[in-house]
DNA sequence: GCATGTTTAGACCATCAGTCTAACTAACAG
DNA sequence: CTGTTAGTTAGACTGATGGTCTAAACATGC
């Protein structure tokens, strides 16, 4: 967690660190990236930094946290469902509002993929943000559960480590196959990789 | 890949070598592990190490085929199958081999636990050793696919992928867990665990 | 003008992975 | 025994790293 006195800094020095070391993580990856190099292409002084920051992981989790935070507002929740169809349409309907949001934005979509991907090599301290990520799936596996859409003979946060592991996995796949992939083969592609999902979790 | 010179190495010294770096990057993860801390506890000097090693990554590479290398060999593989039921038959059995292999020795098992985690952090170059993971398990399931066992309809490169992160998944959360486990639920959560890769896989 | 609390600058520190050279050892030759 | 060469080792050294610390600058209230 930044310091409060971080987020009562004028909108520009903000952004101009946050800009600054989003680059670099991204780029980089957490461990490779040199907080050095972030102070200074913010145009920083090492003080001030460490005054705002605990340390290198604290900036990082700051940086996800508030890349992040808008996405899962764009991307919301299931909403009010009452049978299996309407839950996996619900999801759907989360999957594609998550597209729309990243499509809006090509570069900023690149960067997000890029810290998703630093997220990986950081270390304990700093991936504690991975709770942002199952804290949600959990209630939405829960949900499902109400349902009667999703499974419920496996331990919810067994099920969730293993659909946010098949997200990445997707996903990694995705952005390393991405130009190799004929335009007209992904829309298909799209409703088996939800598919997977449902096989996953179907009671 | 390290120096042959290595491997030709008495083999006290190079099990030194190999223990002390086991030990390290086991229980920091490869980016916090000190490679000087390594030098120094493996009794050798850094003149000696920079001549059996290009760097860092590549004693740990080194560890990683090493300790790995065994299981694989032990795991074996799924033999000669010709219909879905003996695919998972044989799939079966290796999980089983690998857990008699890991059982036999608790330690070397924890420290191989800890190894694993570590590649989550490791930088590129040293994740090449993921091929090794990758390579036998795309094996596996073209064999599966040809008896019938495992779906055609995904590109295999990406099925591969899945699985592995929901065994890393799997693992991770199982490690996480063990204590809480009650013994008599261990069996049945195993059976369900395999169940999930029939999910996934079926054709 | 003075005092108080907040913010900044950047010199400084231990440690890091990795380099370099001089010395050491072994083997063989004359 | 001496010279020469190749393989091996020791450890001082380098530049960069993340992080600390102190003194100055700044603002605010009196």
């Amino acid at each position: 967690m930044p310091r409060p006195r971080f987020e009562k800094l004028d909108a520009k020095k903000r952004e101009a660190i946050l800009d600054s070391a989003e680059e670099e993580f991204a780029a980089k990856g957490f461990a490779q990236a040199s907080y050095n190099l972030i102070i200074e292409r913010a145009g920083v002084s090492k003080g001030a930094m460490y005054y705002y920051f605990d340390d290198k992981a604290d900036l990082y989790s700051t940086v996800i946290g508030h890349r992040f935070g808008d996405l899962v507002n764009a991307v919301g929740d299931v909403g009010e469902v009452n049978t299996p169809e309407e839950f996996w349409a619900g999801c759907n309907a989360m999957v594609g509002r998550a597209m729309v949001y990243i499509a809006a934005d090509p570069e900023q979509g690149e960067r997000m993929r890029g810290l998703v991907r630093s997220l990986a090599e950081a270390p304990p301290g700093a991936r504690e943000v991975l709770a942002m990520a199952r804290e949600p799936t959990r209630q939405l596996l829960e949900t499902g559960q109400d349902v009667g859409a999703v499974r419920s003979d496996l331990p919810v946060d067994l099920l969730a480590a293993m659909v946010l592991a098949l997200g990445e996995a997707m996903d990694t796949w995705l952005a390393e196959n991405w130009a190799s992939l004929p335009p007209e083969g992904l829309a298909p592609l799209e409703g088996e990789l939800m598919g997977v999902f449902r096989r996953l979790c179907d009671p």
